[in-house]
DNA sequence: TTGTAAGCGTTATCAG
DNA sequence: CTGATAACGCTTACAA
């Protein structure tokens, strides 16, 4: 509690030293904090927008003076106010990133990019959910929006009109982070599922599989580029008929489960590339309940590039995507828009690598 | 770019039509954004504040007024602003979350926890990192402090000085995950990694192994804690000088190394307790390549529960933790606080579980 | 139930 | 290089 001098407080200040308390209980807490600048600038003894002027722009500032006010925001403990300062300028040094789900570890190379990225630059980072849903994903933009974020990260393809009206409307720099090439709304971060896919599978038959079988979740858009390049490189191959797609659920179950369908239902079927997170994993590990050879029973392929897969048996060969990257460059495009640099390319297609290994 | 009427407008409003893009390339990129809640009350010809009532509390506005409001929202596209209603109520519903390590996965369920329980209550996440050490801990909540977050969850359990005073000055409601029973800022919530280590080493022990080796990475708190549980369980055995504590790197590859230690410098050791990240999962597939049989040459225990280890052979008994469930109850925690509820319990110990599989 | 005026703490602008 | 002042867009407090 500090006082003030005012004319005619309308917030008048507390009296007695327990007020506060009693406030707090009353009301929401109140994000107050210490010292305001103008506290700063008078003990300093100059005005207030020196004070800014060292905290913002230090080399605007004569030596001592900056000297001066520095000691006196130590002094002071003083706090400066991101939120008054990003109100008053009309500009943000938080960005907000709208990810299909929090949960899913797939995304934490991707969010440690990002933030790695934003660090040293003094940027924040605010994140949101969007249950792989037009609609969660228009109440994420809509919710950043409103914090007048000064950038937007989207992880998915599709939006809602209103989302895409919002954009407009407010001006806001976005990147999208997703599947290329794609016809984007300003600037698309990414690989191409398709060709990785279509990689992955003739890598595949390159190794001597025929009878090829994709796992994926149900169908999302990203899915389905992926299966459409699996079928590219069958048809390419002249393989059209040998393919098969399955669908498995979420998680290492998933993986087994696709290898019992290829034992009960499929037996021809000689290689299973595993396009869903973790499914790898788990249909190495059934191969092994089975005593199947891998890779001479059944080869195994993952899409996603999880640590374990070098340390199981066989290792097992996957796509390296460039996850990390991604949140890397989305966010460099990003905060590059925000000071206004010219943006060279518009879309960034940062590619993969297949990680050749004992089961294929 | 919109007009406005001012009497004398130090901040004048563009002329031409193009010079808001040259305004752009100028300056930093704003964060503008569309229609201002006036512009909304003249529409539907109100005052300011009936808008901001019928947004913030709609019940206490007449319907009719309310839907006239409502749609000219819609018409202007207006996106309420929040950081300018966050500096004139002094109020946030923002918080900030400190994670050690972003990039770890085991944050995943906790992150989610958080998101989870604040989307329903409209408040939002900033995330930041503070690499396991106290300096980086003073950044990030000195900046999460600037933004004036209504609200702090700090993963850790030592806080520099500065970064006490700060906490202390500005009066932010603070939650700490961490090891529980803790000499607490103000409120934590966790489990206790003591209790946990001491339970999973009494249950190896219980299951008939002697000789039982403690896999952590290098020294810290947590880490600490666990080896007081290890060392207790073991004194309360008769066993303190049958076990050994090993360091081991982070990841899979640390579990393996664990493995090969004993199998070249410690053969007596029947027990591996993983208590660091995915290291179980390295022991098992290495025990795996060596052909030794588990639990039978050598148990293994995990500290995380993860989900590979439910399908590994044999599957890996675990602790299951409360890592969802922390993350929840400490925004609860947080938001109560911030809404000025009496807030019962400071210090919430979630427990934890033995998930006894196939590998003791 | 609605409206009026002051105030939140900073920065943009312009003058010195 | 420094300072005075208005403005940022909303909410609080109070009056009608």
């Amino acid at each position: 509690v500090r006082s003030r001098q005012k004319t005619k407080p309308l917030r008048r200040p507390l009296e007695r030293p327990d007020e506060a308390a009693e406030l707090a209980k009353q009301s929401p807490r109140r994000t107050l904090g210490g010292a305001r600048m103008s506290e700063v600038a008078e003990l300093a003894g100059v005005s207030r927008m020196t004070v800014s002027r060292a905290l913002n722009e230090p080399e605007k500032v004569k030596n001592e003076l900056r000297e001066r006010v520095l000691s006196a925001v130590r002094d002071l403990g003083y706090v400066h106010n991101h939120l008054a300062r990003s109100f008053s300028s009309q500009r943000s040094n938080v960005i907000g990133l709208v990810l299909p789900n929090i949960g899913n570890s797939i995304f934490v190379p991707t969010i440690k990019g990002v933030s790695d990225y934003l660090r040293p630059l003094g940027a924040h980072l605010m994140l949101a959910e969007a249950a792989h849903n037009i609609d969660d994903e228009e109440r994420a933009v809509g919710a950043f929006l409103a914090q007048r974020v000064g950038g937007l990260i989207l992880h998915s393809r599709e939006h809602s009109p209103a989302t895409l009206r919002m954009l407009e409307t407010t001006c806001v720099p976005v990147v999208e982070m997703g599947d290329l090439p794609d016809r984007s709304l300003d600037m698309v971060v990414g690989y191409s599922n398709f060709e990785a896919a279509k990689a992955m599978t003739l890598h595949l038959a390159q190794r001597g599989r025929r009878y090829i079988a994709l796992a994926t979740l149900n169908k999302n858009p990203v899915v389905t580029e992926r299966q459409r390049g699996f079928l590219a490189a069958l048809d390419e191959l002249g393989m059209a008929n040998k393919g098969r797609m399955i669908t498995v659920t979420r998680g290492v179950e998933g993986g087994a489960n696709a290898v019992a369908f290829v034992a009960e239902q499929a037996p021809e079927i000689d290689a299973l590339f595993c396009a869903s997170d973790v499914s790898a994993v788990g249909a190495t590990l059934e191969c092994a309940r089975r005593k199947w050879p891998v890779p001479e029973r059944l080869a195994i392929a993952s899409f996603n590039d999880l640590e374990v897969l070098r340390f199981l048996t066989p290792t097992v060969t996957c796509l390296r995507l460039p996850r990390y990257e991604i949140g890397q460059r989305s966010a460099a495009l990003l905060m590059a828009r925000m000071h206004g640099e010219e943006v060279p390319a518009k879309q960034i297609d940062l590619g993969f690598e297949i990680l050749h290994r004992g089961s294929t």
